[in-house]
RNA sequence: GGGCGAUUAGCUCAGUUGGUUAGAGCAUCCGCUUUACACGCGGGAGGUCACAGGUUCGAGUCCUGUAUCGCCCACCA
């Protein structure tokens, strides 16, 4: 293999699936400590994820890019710490989002899920799953998901489906599940109940219609009533005004009559009332209003329903059965016109309430349903979070869990779709008896009848998913899987599902498995367009990842998801950092090439081991502080500053200074190039391994590629640690660089390297600015003062970066005379010349130097004040030191200046 | 109405134990076929860190208030 066999380029595209496939079939992505194996030690703590499911019927978007790759992130770090790392992957039955998927194909053909009939159509869904179901987690797999795909589950599958029936009938039987009459929110285009959650809140120009309520007794009298949806005057059972209200006080008690269909309701006191909200008088129509259905409890009003379940009026509506609830509404209000019962109508903002699904306005309507009774679950989860069991990432959601938990409601269970988990209820159709059963019952327990019917609704979808930690792993049976991976540790997820989902899996995980489902939730935010706002079809400015991977790899994806995310914080994400990480990737792939060419060049034979130089020492020692910062951060979830270090380090250390310098190393032979080149592959390798988790396919090429190349050169260090097959397999299983204490050396390298760095810029700035062809190598005098030993060693180096011919180039403690015809410049207390014939321009040189003394001057004074402050007696002595050398270099700079500008004059 | 977040370079954003002259990517300007990389290299310009107070030797970072934008929850007919 030679450097010039790897392209220019790295070509992502033929190295990912290769690389996937090949991890997938070595069994990387299974726990290294499994119960299933013989050599299983149940006394090793694992990290387990369980994967947030898809919906079965999604399609790839960013936000599934974000957490797979955070989740996927935290799974391949533990994995490379050798923790037993398990994700379980798997996906969501997704009741209503798949029943509208399929019931849209099928309109296409002209059929309606009616015309099926249920099991028909439960058929229907169940192909159409088996066919498109693995779309989504094929593309969650060329993502680098390193998921245990053995263990994949989904929602509906028997396992989960047995377990749904367990927690179903572990509530009934503890009393916490009723069935009952009670007001919720419906949807007429889904025809099924809908939880408050999915309900959305628009704000939409509508009227607020106001109109008389005539006394019954034919007086004349009415009260002025105004309301948003008149058609809802059909159910109306009272009229409530504050008990304290002058105005209509006198009429309470008294009977009214409804509009039209002529009913005699009550006038009712009810310090609900708002006196000065509109007419100060309120309908009341407790079949169709929350409110109202309160205040129709507290009054023991009756309670009509006028709307059927696909919200059109019902034979109590009069006159006005089978019309569609808007045309009913104006119909009414028309009647009303000519009956002389309107008053006026204004403009009025009403906030319309919506199906999160289906977009329909939702109607309250009151139904039979499935409840919850959520309160002692609340209780419980309020308590461990209080407690610190669970850990919320970022800490300020905890304020939000909470929120919830205190203003919980009933949580209603059932949904009248055919495809989900059907309630485990039959109803003996002989004795009317109710049976919560485990299994299938046969015969009624009580009469012996045979006629039995199952409950036809199902079981909202998260009532399934809420049960998905311990569920997946074999709950409710004792498994090995579910004794050793429960409870999971991280639960990572966006804060929008908090309460449909996080929230659930606590609650539900309190109270079936006495434990909680996972140690820390982290929540991720969102992914906005490059200009921070949502993405969104109508809106047109949705990323497709699937064509940004092809074109700029997954790695480049992964990358800008990770690195530009801070937790909970929403992120904009735009294709120009995508491409910029592309770079970053091919970056790396030329830093390999590199690295590889030079094992491939340096010779053969070590000799001896020469000293480090201070180039390697540098080098060595910021890798080490990145490690440790990594390490510091990783462990406070802080991936993207972590990622930001690693890629500072390596382009703008590894890469742009410690290679340059290598070069030169290289470029001296023998036992000097050798050892260089392996202090290349060592750098590089722990560099690699530093971003596997971010960039799993770039890295685990490369560092094939290195660790090959490496073990064929008999390098003095080869990127592996040994195993019984004496090498480290994969990057994906080899060890995570750990942190070391900090040694005593590093800092002195680090600073005599810094030295280095701001002299070398210094003169090429300089170069820069007196227009020096970069190719042109110019001589340089440098005064150093007690700095000479340090750049004494260097020079070579120094001669390379700044471009500085080494066989003109004056290294000294001091000067007798300054040398003529020269561009000067003072840096850190030293002087510099580069004698420059025909470019110095005497008049030029002294502005430029009158501007720099200026600058340090400025610095002077800023250090003096500073330093005759009360800071010299407060500040810890390190940071007061710190300041005074700064001020003497500072001083000692200036008097060079000054000394060069007047060797101008 | 209650809660939360954001406000830093032209744009998008980092900056979490308070401590050099506040950073990155993109854009921009100048110069470079320097034998890993033009998906690159070197150099530059660009910021009163929203505003007003406060704590502190020291504040982008902590506290209080204000403004603007955004999100969540609750919702008055």
């Amino acid at each position: 293999m030679s450097t010039f066999e790897l392209p220019k380029t790295y070509d992502f595209s033929t190295t990912e699936q290769r690389i996937y496939a090949w991890w997938e079939s070595q069994g990387y992505f299974k726990p290294s400590n499994d119960p299933a194996k013989p050599d299983f030690d149940p006394s090793i703590k694992p990290f387990v994820i369980s994967i947030p499911p898809p919906n079965v019927t999604g399609e790839l978007h960013l936000g599934h890019v974000a957490f797979i790759s955070t989740e996927d992130l935290m799974i391949r770090y533990q994995r490379m710490r050798g923790v037993p790392a398990l994700w379980v992957p798997g996906t969501d039955h997704a009741g209503i989002a798949t029943q509208l998927q399929v019931e849209k194909l099928l309109a296409k053909q002209g059929i309606k899920r009616e015309d099926l009939g249920r099991d028909e159509f439960e058929r229907r869904t169940w192909e159409w799953k088996h066919k498109y179901g693995g779309q989504i987690t094929q593309q969650i797999r060329r993502i680098g998901a390193s998921c245990d795909w053995e263990r994949e589950r989904f929602t509906l599958d028997e396992g989960l489906s047995k377990a749904v029936r367990e927690a179903f009938v572990r509530l009934y039987e503890k009393g916490l599940i009723y069935r009952g009459p009670r007001m919720v929110n419906w949807s007429p285009g889904l025809k099924t109940a809908v939880s408050d959650l999915e309900v959305e809140y628009s704000q939409e120009p509508g009227k607020l219609y106001y109109f008389k309520y005539m006394l019954a007794d034919g007086s004349g009298e009415f009260i002025p009533v105004a309301t948003t949806r008149p058609e809802t005057i059909l159910g109306d059972t009272a009229v409530a005004v504050h008990p304290e209200d002058e105005r209509y006080q006198k009429y309470v008690g008294r009977m009214v009559t409804v509009p039209i269909l002529g009913r005699e309701i009550p006038v009712i006191a009810d310090d609900y009332v708002d006196r000065a909200f509109g007419t100060g008088a309120l309908k009341i129509t407790p079949g169709h209003d929350p409110n109202d259905y309160a205040i129709g409890e507290r009054h023991n009003l009756p309670l009509i329903s006028m709307l059927d379940t696909t919200a059109h009026v019902n034979e109590n509506g009069g006159a006005y059965a089978g019309m569609d609830r808007f045309e009913a509404r104006k119909k009414l209000w028309a009647d009303m016109q000519a009956a002389g019962l309107v008053i006026k109508e204004d403009a009025y903002t009403l906030n319309v309430p919506r199906s999160q699904r289906g977009g329909e306005i939702i109607e309250p309507m009151v139904s039979t349903q499935w409840f919850v009774r959520i309160a002692p679950l609340a209780k419980a989860a309020e308590a461990v979070i209080e407690s610190g069991e669970i850990k919320i990432v970022p800490e300020r959601f905890t304020k939000t869990f909470y929120n919830w938990l205190e203003n919980i409601q009933d949580w209603c269970i059932s949904r009248q779709l055919w495809w989900g988990h059907r309630i485990p209820v039959w109803y003996c159709q002989d004795c009317k008896e109710t049976i919560v059963s485990r299994t299938d019952p046969t015969v009624c327990p009580k009469c012996g009848g045979s006629h039995l019917e199952q409950e036809t609704d199902v079981l909202d979808t998260w009532f399934s998913s809420g049960l998905w930690p311990f569920s997946t792993l074999g709950w409710p049976e004792e498994t090995p899987d579910y004794r050793y991976f429960y409870p999971t540790s991280v639960l990572e997820t966006g804060y929008d599902i908090i309460f449909f989902w996080v929230l659930r899996m606590i609650m539900e995980g309190l109270e079936f498995t006495g434990q909680v489902p996972f140690h820390t939730v982290y929540l991720h935010g969102l992914i906005r367009d490059e200009h921070g706002q949502k993405m969104s079809k109508t809106k047109g400015n949705v990323i497709d990842p699937l064509p940004i991977m092809d074109e700029m790899g997954t790695d480049a994806l992964r990358f800008t998801v990770l690195v530009g995310a801070t937790p909970g914080n929403d992120m904009s994400l735009s294709t120009k950092k995508v491409e910029a990480n592309a770079h970053f990737a091919n970056k790396l792939w030329n830093a390999g090439r590199f690295v590889i060419g030079a094992l491939e060049n340096a010779p053969a034979a070590p000799v001896n081991a020469p000293d480090w130089t201070l180039a390697d020492s540098w080098v060595w020692a910021r890798l080490q502080t990145v490690i440790r910062d990594v390490d510091r951060l990783f462990t406070n979830y802080q991936y993207g500053e972590a990622g930001r270090q690693i890629y500072d380090f390596f382009w703008g250390d590894f890469a742009d200074w410690y290679v340059e310098a290598a070069k030169l190393q290289l470029s001296e032979g023998g036992d000097r190039a050798f050892y260089t080149a392996s202090s290349l592959v060592r750098v590089l390798d722990a560099s690699l391994r530093l971003l596997h988790p971010f960039t799993p396919f770039v890295t685990e090429e490369l560092w094939g590629l290195l660790k090959r190349a490496a073990q064929e050169k008999g390098a003095a260090y080869v990127p592996a640690n040994g195993d019984e097959n004496g090498w480290e397999a994969a990057l994906i299983i080899a060890q995570y660089p750990l942190p070391t204490p900090v040694e005593d050396w590093e800092a002195a390298k680090t600073a005599d390297f810094a030295l280095l760095q701001e002299v070398v810029r210094a003169i090429r700035n300089l170069r820069t600015e007196k227009r020096v062809p970069p190719s042109r190598k110019i001589p340089a005098v440098i005064a150093a003062g007690d700095r000479l030993s340090v750049l004494e060693t260097q020079r070579g180096a120094f001669a390379l970066l700044a471009g500085i011919d080494p066989a003109a180039f004056i290294l000294a403690a001091s000067l007798n005379e300054i040398p003529a015809n020269a561009v000067a410049i003072a840096v850190l207390g030293m002087e510099i010349y580069l004698p420059l014939e025909g470019l110095v321009d005497v008049e030029a040189e002294r502005i430029r130097l009158q501007k720099e003394m200026d600058d340090v001057t400025t610095q002077i004074e800023r250090l003096n004040t500073l330093l005759g402050s009360s800071f010299a007696e407060r500040a810890p002595a390190q940071v007061v030191e710190r300041e005074r050398q700064k001020l003497i270099t500072f001083q000692d700079t200036l008097a060079r200046l000054r000394g060069q500008i007047e060797s101008y004059q």
